[in-house]
DNA sequence: CCCGGCTGCGTACGACCGTACGCAGCCGGG
DNA sequence: CCCGGCTGCGTACGGTCGTACGCAGCCGGG
C-alpha cells in the first residue's frame, strides 16, 4: 500500500514455473474468495505476476481454472492412491477410509472449499466435469486394489457423503484434532457398506 | 430488446409479493449462471422489478442469497419429509429412498446445481452453514422416522454421495427417465447401509 | 381540501473487471 | 557488430458491477 508512483519491477525475461506459480495462486484465490471472486487481477497480484501474463499465459478464467483444478484433482487422487497402495489388505483398507473421513489431514478446510467449487463448476459445464470424472474414475480404481468394483462404488459414494456432512457439522475450522466427528459411526458406516450381503 | 428509448413502466405502488418474486428470480438467475454470474441487475430483471427494489428490498447479494436458499432447502426439505411420511413401513421408505436417488424428479439439474452452489457457499460462510445444518436436521429427522438414528445418518450421507456420483456421471441432462444410473447398484447400497449388524 | 411524511424507485457515480494493443528487451543469423 | 523477430508485459478502454442519493407519488391528519 502506498508504495510510491511507480516500483518499476525489474523485468524478469526468464522466469520459468511463472505459469505453475499463477496456477498454484489460482487455487489460493479460489480458496480465500470463491470462484466468483476470483479475477485475473487478485490471481496476478497472490503469484506476483504482472497482469498481462495472465491473458499470456492463459486465454481466459476458464482455462486456467480448468488448469488449476486438474492440478488439485490430481494432487487429491495421488495421495488417495498412494494411501490406498499402502494397505496391505482389506482390513487396513477399510481403517485407511475410516482414517481418510475422519482425519483433517485429508479433509481439511482447504479441500473441502476447493472440492465443492470444483463440483459446482462441474454441475454446470461438462468441460470440469471431465476433471471429476477422471477423479474419481481413479479413486474407484485405486479402492478396486481391495474391494469389488461395486463395493468400491459404494465405498466412494460413502466418503463422499460423510466428508460432506462432516464439513457442514463442523461449525468452525477447530485448529487441530478430529472436529468432534464421531469416529465410531465412520467405522460402522464402513463395515455395513463394505460387508458383502451375499 | 430494441423495445423503444423507454418503456417507462408504470409505478406499481403496491405490488405485495414483489419480495418474493426477487427471491424466487434470485433463484433462477442462480440456476442460469452461477453464484458468481448472479447480480443485482439480472435478478431485477428475471423479476421484472427495477433496479432499486433491490437495494430496498435486501441489504445486499449475501441476504438475498440467504433468503433464496433458505426458501430452497425448505422446499427440498418438505418435499423429502413428505415422501418419508407417506412410507407406511421400513421397506416402502427403503423403497422411497432409492426412487429418491435414481428419479430425476427428485434430482433434476437444477437441484444438483442448487444444491452444489449453496455447499460451496456453506463450505465458507457460517451464514449458510445454518442453512444447511437445519436442512439435514429435517432430513435425520424424516428418515428417524423408519430407521434408527445411527442408519438414519447413515442414510442420508449415502443419498448425498451417490446423488453427487450420479451428477457427475451423467454426461447431459437426459430428457427423461432413468438417467443410465444403475437402479440395482443404489437398492444394493440401500440394503447394505440399513442391514442391522448386530 | 391541503400538505407533511414515508414508501419505493430511477439514476448517476466510482470501482473493478477482462482483454486488445503496442512496445520494450533479448537472441540468433549474418 | 547490426538488426529482424519474437517473447513477455504495461496500459488504457469499454463494459458491468453495487449502491448512495434524491425525487416521485400516495396516504392520513387536520
Amino acid at each position: 500500500m502506498a508504495d510510491g508512483p511507480a516500483p518499476r519491477r525489474r523485468t524478469r525475461r526468464t522466469d520459468p514455473g511463472r505459469r505453475d506459480r499463477i496456477i498454484d495462486a489460482c487455487l489460493d484465490v479460489v480458496v480465500a474468495n470463491g470462484v466468483s471472486g476470483t479475477s485475473h487481477r487478485r490471481v496476478a497480484e497472490a503469484a506476483d505476476v504482472p497482469l498481462g501474463s495472465m491473458t499470456y499465459h492463459f486465454t481466459g478464467m476458464d482455462e486456467l481454472l480448468r488448469e488449476a483444478f486438474t492440478r488439485y484433482a490430481r494432487t487429491v487422487s495421488d495421495r488417495f492412491e498412494r494411501r490406498m497402495s499402502e494397505a496391505a489388505d482389506v482390513g487396513e483398507a477399510r481403517r485407511a477410509v475410516v482414517a481418510m473421513i475422519t482425519s483433517d489431514v485429508v479433509t481439511s478446510r482447504r479441500d473441502l472449499v476447493l472440492t465443492h467449487e470444483l463440483y459446482t463448476l462441474a454441475a454446470r459445464e461438462p468441460a470440469f466435469r471431465d476433471i471429476t470424472n477422471a477423479w474419481m474414475a481413479r479413486s474407484r480404481h485405486a479402492l478396486e486394489r481391495h474391494f469389488d468394483p461395486t463395493t468400491a462404488r459404494l465405498v466412494d459414494a460413502l466418503i463422499e457423503g460423510l466428508t460432506i456432512h462432516r464439513a457442514l457439522d463442523t461449525p468452525q475450522d477447530p485448529p487441530g484434532g478430529g472436529a468432534g466427528y464421531d469416529t465410531a459411526l465412520v467405522v460402522d458406516a464402513v463395515e455395513r457398506v463394505t460387508a458383502d450381503p451375499g
